[in-house]
DNA sequence: TCTTGCACCTCTAGTCGCTAGAGGATGTAG
DNA sequence: CTACATCCTCTAGCGACTAGAGGTGCAAGA
């Protein structure tokens, strides 16, 4: 149960220190206590909710979201269905980003194998921006 | 060959107004003349350049590419070798994007699946959330 | 004990690519 | 002439941090 200073938690936890701070200012995380010359110290149980916000970072949570999971988290009688709704939204974002990353994808490679390496007059890079009416699916 | 305002010119671009605005002032677009009564008034021509520019950022180029990208798109005698770098950078963004994307995906559906619809200690969104060792592929 | 040097503190401002709003001028249709 | 839409400039805000200035705390070596 030893106190933990900021510079280990965000070792410990992957969150950089100025984002722990950061995460403390907009209320995401309560403030520590502190050591008698003023520093935040922590407790190992602030890693979990520490390494919590960060993997839903990974996974693209907003902070709003994160903050409604962390809420549900910590009051495991609730009905699970806000968490289940939040983590739905967010996978149809998912699918709809990956749609659309897939065919900008398409385009890109149409672009780069059109380039002939000659000069920018021939450039399929070039005259494919200026008309969107060349792309192969112009619809994006 | 007539002179368009700026709404007429975000009309046919699909750029909004504002944002016509803000590339005259970050210099991506050259300031258009002005009316008697001080008002931009665009030239047929800047249509075009206002769509490779909505067109590249659609496809996701930075600023600061399409500030190159059109450059070269001026000089048609250079060689287009960095119009060709600067797509195929965009494409393996783009790759490295899908591919952490379907990895998210993954671990969303599982979160989502996972969930029995009752309270928040069953849940498995919470559960993963908070322990990443639950993850399907622990390496994002 | 002193000093070195890192880690910590607060606060402000910057990043990117816009977007929103205030407060006022211009242009056009009836 | 009067509405009303559109235009103008300017500043501030968004999300989620990141960078830097200017100062304090703390542990270890000489």
């Amino acid at each position: 149960m030893k106190k933990i200073t900021i510079g280990e938690a965000a070792r410990q936890s992957g969150v950089k220190v100025p984002t722990i701070r950061y995460y403390e200012g907009i209320g995401l995380l309560s403030a520590p206590s502190r050591s008698e010359g003023n520093q935040r110290s922590y407790e190992p149980s602030d890693l979990n909710r520490l390494a919590f916000i960060r993997h839903a970072r990974e996974l693209g949570f907003e902070i709003e979201a994160i903050r409604t999971l962390l809420q549900l988290q910590d009051d495991p009688h609730q009905p699970c269905a806000s968490a289940d709704a939040i983590a739905k939204a967010r996978l149809i974002e998912v699918e709809q980003r990956i749609r659309s990353l897939n065919a900008l994808k398409a385009e890109l490679e149409l672009m780069v194998e059109g380039c002939g390496h000659g000069r920018v007059d021939q450039c399929r890079v070039i005259e494919v921006l200026a008309d969107h009416g060349k792309c192969a699916h112009p619809h994006h």
